[in-house]
DNA sequence: TTTTAAATACGAAAGATTTCGTATAATCTT
DNA sequence: AAGATTATACGAAATCTTTCGTATTTAAAA
């Protein structure tokens, strides 16, 4: 499947969470955490649609972008690959090292516990 | 921190399960499971050198290496980082979407279960 | 000792990703 | 309508990573 890189990713996120965007917008949300010209957006942006990452309307001279990739399958994929170079792929390692590794609140972990007995019960 | 590349983590790797270890050596054992040049393999071993990621003895013909970041470190930190830019920095949403997306045995789903019983009752 | 084999050093090519300058086109202002 | 503003398109520079060719040195073999 499809792989963002990093700044690829960085935009996905805006899309994700403002929905449709145009490369303006994208740029002035990316600009507020970094330094970044509005070309280079721009041709990321270009880049993403060649790949199929996102679909464009150009109807109008200002193009609106939307994300193609779901957010789920996304970080499912970038995970697995992680968990794949990193931890063997081995999927428990790698709980287990963020487990000790991350202060977590109560209602996350109970969340988590949750989760692992429904997973048992199945 | 010191992040490994994809190909230095490769060696990091090898280095840790064998120990010390020669170029020739890690070369032969990378080379099981792709093709990679033996220069290739010295040119990487070299620069892990300068980055201060591996220690040397040239004391002998064949230089003999050996990690100098730990493996938990190392995992940490990309993990860490993984976390940050995938997952926002949160580790119970990265926990979810691994539990969700792997099957992982009886025992491993005990470990985790424990773990977090330890975490909580400290 | 001469030849052969095996190691390191070095530089640079090849790929991938990120960045931006410049040209051009469309729209808005006055 | 003319000029200023704001888009996109395109190419290429800059950076990072990976790969390898070639030269040189060291050791082993004949």
């Amino acid at each position: 499947m499809i792989h963002p890189t990093d700044s690829e990713l960085e935009i996905l996120k805006v899309l994700w969470k403002e929905g449709e965007c145009s490369v303006r917008k994208v740029n002035n949300i990316l600009s507020q955490n970094k330094d970044i010209g509005y070309t280079t957006t721009l041709k990321l942006m270009q880049i993403m649609h060649e790949k199929g990452l996102v679909d464009r309307d150009t109807s109008q001279r200002s193009h609106i972008y939307i994300a193609l990739v779901k957010e789920s399958d996304t970080k499912e994929n970038l995970l697995s690959s992680f968990m794949k170079t990193t931890f063997e792929g081995s999927a428990s390692q790698l709980i287990m090292q963020a487990l000790g590794n991350n202060k977590m609140s109560e209602a996350e972990l109970k969340e988590i516990k949750d989760l692992i007995d429904k997973i048992e019960n199945k």
